[in-house]
DNA sequence: CTCCCAGATGCGCAGGTACGCATATACTTG
DNA sequence: CAAGTATATGCGTACCTGCGCATCTGGGAG
C-alpha cells in the first residue's frame, strides 16, 4: 500500500467548491475552516526535518533510503515524516523495483517556503541591527 | 497580492550572520539550521487561530479585544497566541491609550500564506476529483 | 490613592508529536 | 519456499502545545 489515500482532514469538500484563490473575501465561517485546512498544510512544514525532506525532494524524486542518508536520520524516522507529508498530500509515491520513490506533488511549495525564508531573513536582519546599533 | 516569488538568492548568508559565523555558502549543517529557523516561523502559522489573527491584522492594526471578538475566542487565548506571534517576530505592538494595538510587521507574509492556500485548494480539488471519479 | 479596564502571565491539565525499538509487509533473488 | 533488501507500522516514552482559570501589571478616571 504505497499510494496516496484520503485521511482525516474533515470534510474539506465544502470549501473546495466555494473558493479557489480569492484571498480575503470569504464568509466568517468558511474562513475558519480554511484557516484550519491551511494550518493542516502548515503542520507539514512545521518540522525541520520535513522541511529538509521537501528541499531534498525539490532536486528530484528520491528513495526513502537516499533521503535518510541525506538527512542523516534513521530510516524509521524518515519514513514517519514522509508518511505525514504523504497524508497532507505534499508528496507522492511511486514504486520502483524494491524501492519506493517519493516526489513533490506541488513544486510551487518550494516557492512559498522560499518566500517565508525571505521574510525570515529580513526579520533576522532586523534583529541584528537592533543588537548592533 | 499573491504576486511575487522566485527570489530568495543568498539570503542564507544573512541568516548565518545572525547566528554565529563566517559567510559560507550553505552546507549541510547550515541547511539544517535554516530549516530549523524556517520551521520556527512555520510554527507561527501552525495554528488556525493564529492564521485567523494574521488575516485579521492584514486589514489593519487592531487591539487584542477587537481581535478576540473577531475570532470569537477569549481574551486570554488571543493574548497567548499573539504572544507567540510576537516572539516569532510576526507582529508588533504599540500602546494606544489603555489598549495595545497589534499589527503585522511583514505584510508580505499574507502573500506567502495565500500561496500555500492556493496549493491547498488545488490539492483539495484533486481529492474531489478522486472521489467524484 | 483607589477603582476599573485592557492585557499579560503563571499554573495545571489534556491532547498531540517526535523518536527509537521491534515487528510486519512488499518485492527480489536463489 | 527461504533469505535478503527496502519501507511501513504499532507501541511506549518524553516533550511540546493549546486552553481555561486565577492572578498580576499598567494606564486612566474619580
Amino acid at each position: 500500500m504505497v499510494g496516496q489515500e484520503g485521511d482525516d482532514t474533515a470534510d474539506a469538500s465544502d470549501v473546495v467548491g466555494g473558493d479557489a484563490n480569492a484571498p480575503v473575501a470569504l464568509d466568517d465561517g468558511l474562513r475558519g475552516e480554511l484557516a484550519e485546512l491551511t494550518a493542516t498544510l502548515c503542520k507539514a512544514l512545521n518540522d525541520p526535518k520535513r522541511l529538509l525532506l521537501i528541499y531534498a525532494l525539490a532536486d528530484g524524486p528520491r528513495s526513502v533510503g537516499a533521503l535518510a542518508e541525506t538527512l542523516g536520520a534513521s530510516q524509521t524516522n524518515v519514513s514517519q515524516h514522509l508518511a505525514i507529508l504523504r497524508e497532507r498530500g505534499v508528496v507522492g509515491t511511486e514504486r520502483r523495483g524494491p524501492s519506493i520513490i517519493y516526489s513533490l506533488r506541488y513544486p510551487e511549495l518550494i516557492g512559498a517556503v522560499d518566500q517565508l525564508r525571505g521574510i525570515l531573513s529580513r526579520e533576522l536582519d532586523r534583529r541584528q541591527q537592533l543588537v548592533a546599533g
